[in-house]
DNA sequence: TTGTAAGCGTTATCAG
DNA sequence: CTGATAACGCTTACAA
């Protein structure tokens, strides 16, 4: 392997023209930083990443701490966090923390060490925990607010908002929530918006696991309320309401609407296809990467700066919603 | 931050010594050793880790490329290899490649320099430029094989076997495959053993994009043939298929039999449930990475291991397959 | 603009 | 079993 000792002779200058001329082009003088240029490519010259890591103290790589990759959710933040790290020239870390708080602390810890800066995803960790790393600088958060660190998020409660909207002007007046963990920043905030819509009832199936088997269970919850529509937590949860609204014989969307959360790309391949609220996930972990870098590159010395970034959401409107049955709800089951 | 430095002048020994305690604990003396613990606990040392692979030449990540984060499939090796890495105290370096070969050239070339191995999953180069690659070694192939390259991969063959003696005993005699990507190691695989099954007529309804809408073309395919049941190249593109016949007012599984591959969680929320083929991806990351842990661990001067490895699939039946309609196919739509 | 030289923190070598 | 010493390859004051 050649190192850049080996171009600087090649080039018959001194390894620190050598390294400017690699890394600052404009310090340099045309003729030999050219010779440096072609020495390096004749060479197949590539820096040692450890070495200079060693040296400048910055590894390069960014770390991505998410629930869990199989979730389509996660897999698409971390799909844009790929992507735009990519482009500025950096690799990513991830460190999948199976849901687990007591992992996360312990990937998040051990993370740190390694890269420039942390992406840390819906973090499960109780709030005090997450101060703890998010202070010593170099955190930002997705999907999860915390006063004085750096956040993309998207907005929740908007999301919500649209959705009872959409089914207030379908007159319905009662409508049930599925609701998330409830260590959920999301699920908090959705709720939030849920208490703050006027003119609808909500039934609160309460908190649960956010995946099918959780929807099922709030289906049948649901047909024993007045509701006559369900929002889900999100698009599994979502799932496996319809599924057992299908087994219990209740037709959708006709006597029971459903709105989902995320949009996953199942969400438009079941029947009916599910209405949901579609979030720009790939852009999310985009700026994540941005906010990360900046912060990263930042002098430590200035003041941080502490953006908090919210991305809008939509509701898209398939055939899981629509209008509430006229009269008394449907016969119960 | 406390160096390797303070922690051997904290417990009276000296930086190698002090090392030595901490990575070969057998090879110092017990006083001392504990000397050193107590001394790294105390202080909260960390080891850095670019000095240590300045050094040692081996950064403890391992690399991971595959062609979509988001495709469950993929995101299901992901796992695998993150839980398996994790224990062995290795993080993973994750590309992912859009589907795209020159993308993905560039991002394993980018990658062998900053980890101990590559795991490269779903390759979509040509033999010639993956050989270049592997032949460098430290490379382990997921779901591909070639000649003097470790590789994990599932039974393909022995999938579409299960699945068309399943369909055969059930009184299938024309069965349609609605193929993959042509450059899909795994999809060669799966024609390869189609051919191999007698007693069955295959249509063959060409290559594909792994996605849902490709699935509804090849329904429509399906269903101009004599054909009583469609395998998918993959579940997204059963689901497609799924969902054409339905909208062509084809009864499932009644009028036609559809088996899909990979088993994602949509497969068992849709109706009907998909009958599929299970892989067990989480395992194959996990073998890969011990393969990929023990090439790079293993002397370069040493004949390298080559190790292939097959894991068994298993299909799941579920209600998307029904004996065939007895007689005649179905009537024409 | 360029070169010299001093490390960054660790581990490998080798002598004791 | 232990300690001194020398790198690993690079960046960056500082000097020229």
């Amino acid at each position: 392997m050649a190192t850049l000792k080996d171009v600087a002779a090649a080039a018959g200058v001194s390894p620190a023209t050598a390294s400017r001329a690699l890394s600052e082009p404009g310090s340099v003088a045309t003729a030999g930083r050219e010779r440096v240029l072609r020495a390096a490519a004749q060479l197949g010259y590539r820096v040692n990443p450890a070495a200079r890591a060693l040296r400048s103290g910055r590894s390069g790589h960014l770390g991505l701490v998410l629930p869990d990759l199989a979730n389509p959710f996660f897999a698409s933040v971390a799909k844009g966090v790929q992507a735009r790290a990519r482009e500025l020239g950096r690799t990513v870390l991830v460190a999948d923390t199976e849901e687990d708080p007591a992992l996360e602390l312990d990937l998040v810890a051990r993370l740190r060490e390694q890269v420039d800066g942390v992406i840390l995803c819906s973090s499960r960790m109780p709030e005090s925990q997450l101060r703890s790393h998010a202070d010593a600088g170099r955190v930002v958060l997705v999907n999860r607010e915390l006063d004085g660190v750096p956040s993309v998020s998207v907005d929740n409660a908007d999301g919500v908002r649209q959705g009872l909207e959409h089914l207030r002007a379908l007159g319905h007046r009662t409508v049930a929530y599925a609701g998330g963990p409830a260590s959920s920043w999301s699920d908090q905030r959705r709720r939030e918006a849920f208490a703050a819509v006027e003119g609808i009832t909500v039934v609160d199936l309460g908190p649960g696991r956010p995946v099918a088997a959780r929807g099922v269970a709030a289906a049948d919850l649901a047909l024993g309320s007045a509701a006559t529509a369900v929002v889900a937590y999100n698009d599994l949860v979502a799932l496996g309401v319809l599924d057992q609204l299908r087994t219990r014989g209740v037709r959708v969307p006709e006597e029971m609407s459903v709105i989902g959360f995320d949009d996953i790309p199942a969400a438009a391949l079941v029947h009916p296809p599910l209405t949901t609220v579609t979030l720009p996930l790939r852009e999310v972990g985009r700026r994540a990467v941005e906010l990360v870098v900046a912060t990263a590159d930042a002098d430590p010395s200035d003041p941080p700066a502490v953006v908090r970034e919210l991305l809008g959401v939509e509701l898209v409107v398939r055939g899981s919603t629509a209008p509430a049955a006229a009269g008394a709800a449907r016969s119960q089951a």
